[in-house]
DNA sequence: TTTAATTCCTACTGAATTAATAGGGTTTAG
DNA sequence: CTAAACCCTATTAATTCAGTAGGAATTAAA
């Protein structure tokens, strides 16, 4: 039930560029991600075309270009990326919603193992479809904040531009909480606080 | 987050070793688990030294011989089998209960992703170790009989052994319903009908 | 107009994993 | 003694994984 580490290297790194949304960086440049997280510079070059190609960030060429979210963190899905760059969720073919293939059992609508599975797919795109990259940002920028380790992507450009008011940060919107897991599952709802204050 | 042909395999034969355990036939061969799912027979061999190695099945060697379930199909979580073919649930080296390794993050306990999959290893294992194969055999059987069709390794079982009392099935005792997720969520669950009715 | 920095594109590669296949050795019932 | 089974080890073809390599195209700025 593995994520790649193509995978997980671009989550990183749109999170990475989550943040630098937050502080008001324009754009990033795969090598400053690359050296942020100690990745292969090469590779992640490799990957950032296919999260172009899928409309998640928007690239700028030539010098001083880079890459920015091609949206707003909140409407990029945690699924979404895993599913681009790893293939569909489901643990075997006969579950996947994205990219069903039949398997070999005879009756597959009432194959145990078949249920079992879906179950577990179900599981796994209830969080990860659930959860947004605003989301894995926020909970980032609370724990950089509390350490006091100063944001990454935002020196150089605090030092650049002093023309706009790098102080209004737009939070992002609340949550919308799509109930479909219990209250007392899962860490991140936790952290969000509906339950813990 | 594939599950492997081998853990399918495994699954699937260990499935139909519950089901004969139930219909009280002692003993099947590979050659017989291969052929009521289509499978590879020599590579069925191989899983099922792996499993016997586990624990989870004992042999007979010689003619007439064949495996059986070591133990109660209750006793024999899907969690169990997963992760001794295909290794931790965790997506994550970081969030595996089973099979921990560090991350190339600095700060790991707050790291926004690793959270994230820790939730998705929780779900997956909330699942794959809350229901064993019994669960799975039971909902088999339950199709089964539905449609009419006739229990597999039961045909010969029943024309060797008259002596003991076939018809007294001991049905699994009703499931502990450990909770930890929600009442809404789950097929099995619903099926398992503690809802439903 | 040149230069440096960047994305873009394509090919290649070594290692590991997957999904088997192959071939026999050992045990046991009849 | 033999057939039917498990047991054991090696091999392999294909695929995927995790990068490397090398340059072409584009752009900002000196």
């Amino acid at each position: 039930m593995k994520l790649s580490k193509k995978g997980e290297y671009a989550l990183r790194s749109l999170i990475n560029l989550g943040i630098a949304a937050e502080v008001e960086r324009e754009l990033v440049q795969v090598a400053a991600l690359a050296k942020s997280e100690r990745l292969p510079v090469k590779f992640l070059e490799q990957i950032f075309q296919a999260l172009k190609e899928a409309g998640l960030v928007e690239s700028q060429r030539g010098k001083f270009g880079g890459y920015r979210l091609a949206k707003p963190a909140r409407e990029i899905t945690i699924g979404q990326v895993v599913r681009l760059i790893d293939g569909p969720l489901a643990p075997i073919g006969c579950v996947s919603q994205s990219a069903y293939t039949r398997c070999t059992c005879p009756d597959e609508t009432h194959c145990g193992l078949r249920m079992l599975m879906l179950d577990v797919r179900n599981a796994i795109a209830g969080i990860l479809d659930r959860y947004t990259l605003a989301d894995v940002v926020e909970i980032t920028l609370r724990k950089l904040r509390r350490n006091g380790v100063p944001l990454p992507f935002s020196a150089e450009a605090a030092a650049k531009r002093r023309t706009r008011n790098p102080s209004v940060a737009r939070r992002g919107a609340r949550r919308p909480a799509r109930n479909r897991l219990h209250e007392t599952e899962g860490v991140l709802h936790q952290i969000f606080g509906e339950y813990s204050i």
